[in-house]
Parts: structure tokens; sequence; C-alpha cells
DNA sequence: ATTGAAAGAGGTTGACC
DNA sequence: GGTCAACCTCTTTCAAT
């Protein structure tokens, strides 16, 4: 991973579609060089995909919330079964599985407050391995695009 | 937004390159059609980007937690400087902000343990704000990558 | 809005350094 | 690992519907 990789990701990251030749002339190498780095970038599992991206407000899911989840008893099975159940549901954008006093951490993205309930009230609470809900709504969601190298 | 933009989406929320002529053919509709489509849905904000998207564990940065955060007092100007200064960190993923008992969650993602105790240590608790904060190490995390229309 | 065709731009390969 | 050149596919435009 050199500082020709490392561009690649940063400008790749910054706009998925930046084209072949334009990252070349930009970075100062062949197309094929740019190319042939980019597939050793995929193939070494450092880059991952390409996704478009949406605005969750215009999709008509503008209320975003976290809701932190207790499970018990804390047992492999039943953490990987919760986890599977919430990574179904539609409304979920994003699962953290957690050390410490919460089991898991949700980030829904909803239409609007009755549909924020509903999620909690209908899909969540019925569940019987849920020992704890907290919900918080989300004022502000800022996500860094561009993440380089630690 | 007919199905055939919600199509489009799905298909590039999947694979972010998919080619034009691709999605046409798929979709049964000419390739200027669906050209004009994807343009629509830029337009209107709907699709707002394409983006490279890296591992975290291949770029060095295996480890990932999530800090909550209380900062004093919950002033505008409090709040704002606070989620100013944490969205610079370069080992800050993501950024929410809440209502509720904790101001901020932070998702982190850093090199091991010690970085991870550097970050907490010597960058957050150093802003005189900061009123409480509550780490938790990351088991797993899933990000669903296609959001379907609300 | 959608189409089809034409023109220009970009991706990809392989021989060579 | 990097380059150059040729081929071929794709994007994009535009007149027509």
């Amino acid at each position: 991973m050199d500082e020709l990789d490392a561009a690649l990701l940063r400008f790749l990251q910054e706009d998925g579609r930046r084209t072949n030749r334009d990252l070349a002339r930009e970075l100062g190498v062949a197309p094929s060089t740019c190319l042939e780095r980019v597939r050793s970038l995929r193939e070494r599992g450092i880059l991952v995909g390409f996704r478009g991206e949406v605005d969750l407000a215009a999709m008509g899911r503008g209320l975003q919330a976290v809701i932190a989840v207790r499970v018990r008893p804390p047992t492999r099975k039943v953490i990987e079964d919760f986890q599977a159940f919430v990574e179904r549901m539609p409304e979920v954008i994003s699962v953290f599985v957690l050390t410490g006093s919460d089991d898991f951490l949700l980030h829904v993205a909803v239409r609007d407050t009755d549909h924020l309930h509903a999620v909690v009230l209908d899909e969540l609470t019925k569940r019987e391995e849920l020992a704890d809900v907290r919900t918080s709504v989300v004022y502000g969601h800022h996500r860094r695009t561009i993440i380089t190298p630690g």
C-alpha cells in the first residue's frame, strides 16, 4: 500500500465513478497502471465495492433514531438470532453489536414518529429476549466519506 | 418515483458501476431512457453520489468503538463546536447528534486498543465542554447497502 | 417521456520495457 | 511493476415520436 494506492482510494471514495483515464492523468501514471492498481486493491479486499448513495429524507425516511437494546440471556444463540432479526428489518440501516451495558445499537430511518413508534412497539418489543430499549431521535448525522489508511 | 426509479436505485445501490446499457437491458428500456432517469434522480437529490467502499480492517483500522458523549452546557455553540471538532478527527467515521441523555454518539475505527485509548484520553477528554464519555467496543457491525423508499 | 442511431470518450488487453 | 497503442464497448447527444 504505497502513496499511489492511498491516492486511488481517496479519489474513489470521493467519487466512485471517476474514470480510469481521469485518475491516471491526475496521478501521473498510465491508464493501464491505474487499472491494474484498482484491480489489485479489489483483489486484496481493500476496496470492496462501489455503491450508489441515496438521501434518506428524499427517500421519504427523514426521521432517524438510534435504539440501544439489551437482550437476555446474553448467550450466543440469543445474540445471533436477534442480530439476524434486526438486520432483516427494512427500517434498520445499521446494526452494532457491542460490549458494555447494551448489547446492540440500531440505527433506523423511518417516515415519521408514528413509524418510529411502530418499529419499537410492534417490532422490537414483540421479541421475548428483549430486556431493555432506549430510543434517541437523531437531530443530525454526519458520515465520513473518505477513510484513510490507519 | 415509479417502479423504474425504484429499480434503478436498487441496482445502483447494489453496484454503483453497473453500466447504463446493462441497467437498460435488465429493465427493458432504452439506454437513453435509463440515462435520463438516473440524471433525474440525481437532480432531484435522491441519488446523491457514487462512492468506492473500503474495508476498515484491510485499512489497518480493525478496531471499532461507539462513544457516547455528554457535553455541558448543552448550548447551540457548545454543541456545534464539539460537532465540528469530532467531525475533523480522522478516527471518527460517523457522528450522531442526539436527543436524550447523551448529546453525541461517535462511531470510531482505530488500529488497536492503544489507539482507542489515545483517542478517548488524549483527544476527547482534552475538551473542556466534555462532561461524560462512555466507550463500547464494537464486536460486529452490519450496514444495509440497499435502502428502499419509505 | 421514450426511442434509435451516430459520434466521441473510456475500458481493457497484450506485447514490450 | 510500468508503458504504449489498438480494439472494442459504453456513454451521451439529438432529432424524431
